[in-house]
RNA sequence: GGGUCGUUAGCUCAGUAGGUAGAGCACCUGACUCUUAAUCAGGGGGUCACAGGUUCGAAGCCUGUACGACCCA
């Protein structure tokens, strides 16, 4: 066996490292197989320590069990030795006698490393201090680890090494793998709780000739055999209407949108969406809906309806409040706004509370720039804000009582926007006049993905049936549920910028 | 994009005032037959992120760059 590769590949190797290479030839070149085809297991270290629980000290299982893991930490006192075995959801100590194993074996042990996966056969005992342990009669090597594990103690601590290597963030740090898991969960519950509720999962085009759905800086890329400028989706919404029209009555789509924004504890470019629209149902079935999705997945994922979110108590029992946003803004900020008043009343009202409002701001932008200032932090149990600025909300279909609002809804947790939803908008010439005034906006941003989607309108000219439509941004619900401070503890592989040399 | 902070052994961290680079874990050698952060004795391991500058002398001061974290927009 040959090692030269990894010289190779690092320009030094570290004292530790040699000798351990050296080893492991050593290993080798005796014959002993490293990496082993296959084992066969037949139970787990949570079968085991479930089944013998009640085990006395001195007590010892008739069966042999057959286990597989990964060593983690050696404790050896010469003749007797201890160590601990990992595997996927749990770790249990192996416990070796020279008397019981022989000396070969015994001391070929010794030489296996932390970090190597191993198959372990013995049976299970209870030791004088009470701890359920393997006594190990056979052993195989399965896969040899020829790096060095982070420190048992501390684990690994550095935040960049965390996302880069995240495999040692879950060997070394199990609180991590529990984020996960819930976030697993979570996505499970959504899945149920829809497809329980008649929703039926579809797939859209994640490659979309005109982004649009949402209001963003899109990804471009390019098809080659097609010689075709493409946009990675910002939304599913345009698509997930179409089924609509063609008479899907309920779909929903889990998967990623990609937004190319800056990155922050909130934001990540690629991110996990639920979108789900369901024909005849308003914007009032969604929050009743919504409120009873939330309880499910609350259930399903911590089996509590109350969780501690950034130091606070959050409760999803009850009936949560709605209110509007200009009545949040009195409510919760403290300030009286109307769409009665003037643009330049609205301004100086945002002035002087500091708000800055850009001076081309009509006053749906303005009245939703204070809510931002005023009420979003004080929005701590679940709350729907409905009844959005026309301005901010191309796609929510016009409020029949105000023509400058709309029957939008998002709802806030812990001072974190997590959902939002419409009745959607189903007349093609209100639609298209929406996209038109986006398409010349004076903000940039707007006018870039203002690109307007004419085979929609299309669709829409077909008739769409009435429909409420909502999205859930699923990786602020797992911050929210875990009391995970960044977005990028709750992604597995979070974007970073390319690794240092 | 702006500001603040960080980067020292494989990992977690010290490093006083600019004067020979430190600890614990891990690793190596030895002792040890119920330990669990095992213990005890000894040993090896460093491009102090990178590049310049100031200085007799820089991990520490100055400038720039890279990567990361936090705050702001």
């Amino acid at each position: 066996m040959d090692y030269d590769y990894y010289a190779e590949a690092e320009e030094t190797l570290s004292e530790p490292l040699k000798l351990k290479l050296e080893k492991i030839k050593r290993l080798s070149e005796k014959g002993v197989t490293l990496y082993a085809e296959n084992y066969k297991k037949n139970t787990s270290v949570s079968q085991l320590k479930e089944k013998y629980s009640n085990l006395a000290p001195g007590e010892k299982s008739d069966e042999i069990y057959r286990i597989a893991g990964r060593l983690m930490i050696f404790r050896v006192h010469g003749k007797a030795a201890f160590c601990d075995l990992k595997d996927s959801d749990d770790k249990i100590q192996l416990y070796l006698n020279i008397k019981n194993i022989g000396e070969e074996k015994y001391n070929s042990f010794l030489d296996l490393d932390i970090g190597d996966w191993v198959g372990i056969e013995g049976n299970v005992f209870v030791t004088h201090k009470g701890e359920l342990s393997i006594n190990v009669a056979q052993y195989c090597l399965l896969s040899k680890s020829i790096r060095i594990m982070p420190e048992k103690w501390h684990g690994l601590k550095d935040v960049e090494l965390r996302y880069r290597q995240r495999y040692l963030d879950f060997i070394v740090n199990p609180e991590v793998k529990k984020v996960f898991l819930v976030r697993i969960k979570v996505v499970e519950a959504i899945r149920e709780f829809l497809n329980s509720h008649g929703f039926l999962e579809v797939e859209t085009p994640m490659l979309q000739s005109i982004p649009g759905g949402a209001t963003a800086r899109p990804f471009t890329t390019h098809h080659n055999a097609l010689d075709m400028q493409l946009y990675l989706r910002i939304a599913p919404e345009l698509y997930l209407k179409r089924l609509i029209i063609g008479g899907f009555e309920k779909v929903y789509e889990i998967n990623r949108n990609f937004r190319n924004e800056g990155i922050s504890h909130k934001h990540n470019p690629e991110f996990t969406m639920v979108e789900f629209y369901q024909s005849f149902a308003d914007y009032n079935d969604m929050m009743d809906l919504t409120q009873e999705m939330f309880k499910f997945i609350a259930l399903k994922s911590l089996g509590s309806l109350s969780f501690t979110y950034k130091e606070n108590e959050v409760s999803f029992d009850g009936s949560w409040e709605k209110i509007s946003m200009i009545d949040s803004i009195e409510k919760y900020g403290g300030l009286k706004v109307s769409f009665d008043m003037s643009v330049e009343d609205l301004k100086k009202i945002a002035k002087e509370h500091g708000i800055e409002v850009d001076p081309r701001f009509k006053k749906g932008k303005i009245i939703n720039e204070i809510f931002e200032k005023t009420v979003e932090q004080h929005l701590i149990q679940p709350t729907f804000i409905k009844d959005y600025p026309i301005e901010i909300s191309p796609l929510a279909r016009k409020h029949p009582k105000n023509p400058e609002l709309t029957e939008r809804f998002e709802l806030f947790i812990g001072g974190d926007e997590v959902a939002n939803a419409f009745s959607e908008l189903i007349d093609p010439k209100d639609q298209i006049s929406r996209f038109k005034q986006q398409a010349s906006s004076t903000d940039e941003e707007e006018r870039q993905t203002g690109k307007i989607d004419f085979d929609f309108i299309k669709a829409l000219e077909y008739g769409m049936p009435p429909a409420g439509g909502e999205g859930i941004g699923v990786d602020r619900l797992v911050m929210i549920l875990t009391d995970s401070k960044s977005i990028r503890d709750v992604i597995l592989f979070p974007l970073l910028r390319l690794e240092k040399e």
